[in-house]
DNA sequence: CATCTTGTATACCGATTGGTATAATAGAGC
DNA sequence: GCTCTATTATACCAATCGGTATACAAGATG
């Protein structure tokens, strides 16, 4: 069972350096000190190992997620905190982190995209939910609640993409940083 | 020259859809019409082709914009000229700009990231030029030149790959949704 | 002790990978 | 006609690809 988590380890590693088509199953059994068979007694694939990675990580994220999202009765200390716990996650997991991002923006017909694309879709269905949520406070949002979904997750993936392009190593993101992120978002950079 | 073209193209569409990684050179050839010696002898490698793919379009998308990042006193209306021509571009070669997207989020050590991230960093300095111009209209700004351009990066490209996401075959972005866009950038959600 | 399940390794599969040595073809300049 | 250069095809390379057939070891159960 050790050998489990060290193949979905080195995997999660190897998949983020270089990508999953770019890596073959054979450095990954390398790198994990088994052999291939054990990998397909546990995985079946090198796409189900792919899924399995993505599944596990994806859910830790999702329950960390609905414990913050109805936390709150005004719509900025939601989005504030929702910002800090997303983005804590992310550097608590930048590997996995970077790697989702990678594969949600690479080519609908690859393999990665179509493992990650699900998870995704859930993830921002919770924050769709927060939208629709304070509705009443933010006027008539004429159905634009995805739209600033899309805005608010896209402005936190890219900041933490650049932040992470910029330093080697172990990232961190302050609270000052999360809280002129968001404050961006919701008045804009007229302050 | 002609098969040099058709080269360039197959691999658009190919690395596109299933990723750099997963296209075998012998597929693109096949695409092509030629064989692996034509495609050897234009580019000298796979990876070659594809910088040469990228530097290609990039110097057009590069070429359009600086036209853009001057035209205009207000920064409001240079923001909006620039989304509505960076959405344009976008639009018009849909294959090659969510290609550049994916190789820009994959990994770092990746051929595909290698191959993209000095014409990214290229784009991103005209875009940070915008808000260094027109600093003194932001009051201070305390160096975030930089996170006001990745921030507006950020929710162009994010809007972009949603909205290609949802509809299949061609993306038209309207103006209004343009004028949205810029306009929640600059002054939040709280219109 | 015998059996059964779980987990792992050796050794292999056909197919495909990126890349190339060699030669043929074609057009241009002399 | 001759040669030179640019372009293309045939046929091949070693290496790697994802995946598997078979056997073997270990622990639990009867």
């Amino acid at each position: 069972m050790d050998n489990r988590e060290a193949i979905l380890n080195q995997a999660l590693r190897l998949f983020y350096a270089r990508g999953y088509d770019a890596v073959g199953v054979q450095e990954i059994v390398d790198a994990a000190g088994v052999t291939k068979p054990t990998l397909y007694y546990y995985f079946g694939s090198k796409r189900g190992l792919l899924e399995t990675l993505l599944k596990g990580r994806c859910e830790k994220l999702e329950e960390e997620m609905r414990q913050v999202v109805f936390a709150g009765e005004e719509l900025p200390s939601v989005l504030y905190q929702v910002a800090r716990h997303y983005l804590d996650f992310a550097c608590r997991n930048m590997e996995f982190y970077l790697l989702l991002l990678g594969l949600f923006y690479s080519g609908r017909q690859s393999d990665g995209y179509q493992a990650v694309s699900p998870l995704i879709e859930r993830f921002y269905q919770q924050i769709v939910g927060i939208f629709e949520r304070f509705s009443r406070q933010l006027g008539n949002m004429r159905g634009r609640q995805r739209e600033f979904a899309v805005g608010f997750i896209g402005v936190m993936d890219h900041h933490f993409l650049m932040v992470s392009h910029s330093s080697q190593g172990e990232v961190q993101i302050s609270d000052s940083q999360v809280y002129e992120i968001v404050h961006q978002f919701m008045y804009g950079i007229y302050t």
